[in-house]
DNA sequence: GACCCTCCCCTTAGGGGAGGGTC
DNA sequence: GACCCTCCCCTTAGGGGAGGGTC
């Protein structure tokens, strides 16, 4: 098309459907200066040309880019160092991309684990068939009084070797207790992907097996109690596995968690 | 986990990942209160169980969703209600994945037609393959002098029916000529996607065939010299297509756009 | 000595005016 | 009358101090 066409704030606004506080925006911080200004007015005036770089900016806002980055592509004479330009925003892109489908795999996994939850109620005595895990653990000894949780939490599991979109703290974690021959050891958990063990972290990975677990809701910790809350089940068990965690529900009040107290047999 | 064990900000920042700055501005927009505040010395101290309530806060930074918007799933006894919340993440994440799809898909068309107009000189003719495409087009008569085209842009394209993350302003427009028995009938086209073309405006939509081109770029519209510029290849040709268009190269310089002009007989 | 507190000022991408010229 | 101009103040999710108590 011919360029000779100047287009007013308000023509150009539309065509690019920006508003015309962005435009005047745009020029303050230099990205899109009007290809005219009438000096005794001070309107401005644009060409039709110019519409491709409001759908660039777009793009930028899309991606997150911060527009003053956009500068950084534009030397002196107003020429834009496109290839790079692109390249930029497909680099950014493509992690946004990877921060929202996990971000999305997150939402799916915490929505099931909630429906479960609900599907019982507190004091209630079930059964749940559970898939095999991997917990990494810190052995916390035969008791479990005084624990120092901030300790635990960042000796044990903030130097994990996470991947960068890990909601980690969203993953599963509680206590874990082996328990054979009236003698109980406990463990600090979190439920974690194969790709976090590693030869140096080996030895305090365990693999907790699949199987029908019996299960109670509770307000407060009861691991120490499994043997007695679950005597019928596990009546002349001699060795058994005992599992708490925090579980979310619909209706979540923070600092007043619900609890699930797992057991199964391992003779 | 037993949860009497009291955090310190420090200890929670190091444990959620992100600043004391960040947690005391939880506090102050009331998503993330501290558990237990010492009111003679002011510190916060938080429990384990509300690390929970930072991944989510991650979560939503992540999606861009608006932090007070968490507090409208919070009523006054700090029950969240979980389950339209992860509902109302996971339309957002959805919708923020098509835009940066849509941004990715424009990148490489972009990336591309740069790439093939970098191979070409200015004033260098060259002919190339160019599939089928679909111009919605306006009518311009048989002149194409003192054309008003920020006119001709808010009356034929900006009311097209466009999907919300179409990045129209980059696609190829520009002006269209058929010319037959030395008669040229001028549009203004913008190439679009099938989906733009339904039965009310399918009458000002054209195909344009699929073909060997033959090009040349130039700094100035040229179109109306098309028979002159081809004059060996359009020698004793009676009825041809001519195109021209903006192009993108590498190196691009805002308000001194490169133009493509391209023939294939139609005869 | 490392940790925590409360101000106070600053950032991005503009929106919402007020008050006054321009097409 | 609709359009455009220049101030001026406001927003989100905190960061970077200063100046002064606390573990």
């Amino acid at each position: 098309m011919t360029n000779k066409n100047l287009i007013s704030i308000g023509g150009m606004a539309k065509i690019c459907e920006v508003s015309i506080k962005a435009l005047r925006y745009y020029e303050s911080i230099g990205i899109l200066k009007p290809a005219y200004i009438n000096p005794e007015t001070n309107y401005r005036y644009y060409t039709i040309d110019q519409t491709h770089f409001a759908g660039l900016i777009n793009f930028c806002i899309n991606l997150d880019i911060p527009l003053k980055e956009m500068s950084k592509f534009t030397d002196a004479n107003d020429i834009v160092n496109f290839r790079t330009f692109l390249a930029h925003c497909e680099k950014t892109a493509k992690k946004k991309l990877k921060a929202v489908n996990s971000g999305l795999k997150a939402i799916k996994i915490i929505t099931q684990a909630m429906e479960f939850a609900e599907s019982h109620q507190t004091g209630e005595i079930y059964s749940t068939e559970i898939p095999k895990k991997i917990f990494y653990t810190k052995p916390l000894g035969n008791s479990i009084e005084n624990l120092n949780i901030l300790e635990i939490y960042l000796s044990a599991f903030t130097n994990l070797p996470f991947k960068e979109n890990d909601y980690y703290q969203l993953w599963e974690h509680g206590i874990l207790c082996e328990y054979s021959n009236a003698e109980a050891e406990y463990f600090a958990f979190m439920e974690v992907p194969k790709y976090i063990i590693n030869k140096e972290n080996a030895h305090l990975a365990k693999t907790i097996p699949a199987g029908s677990y019996t299960c109670i809701q509770t307000e407060n910790s009861q691991i120490e109690n499994a043997k007695t809350l679950f005597k019928d089940h596990l009546a002349d068990c001699k060795s058994f596995l005992a599992i708490e965690t925090e579980i979310i529900i619909g209706k979540y009040q923070i600092n007043k968690p619900l609890l699930e107290v797992r057991v199964i047999k391992t003779t």
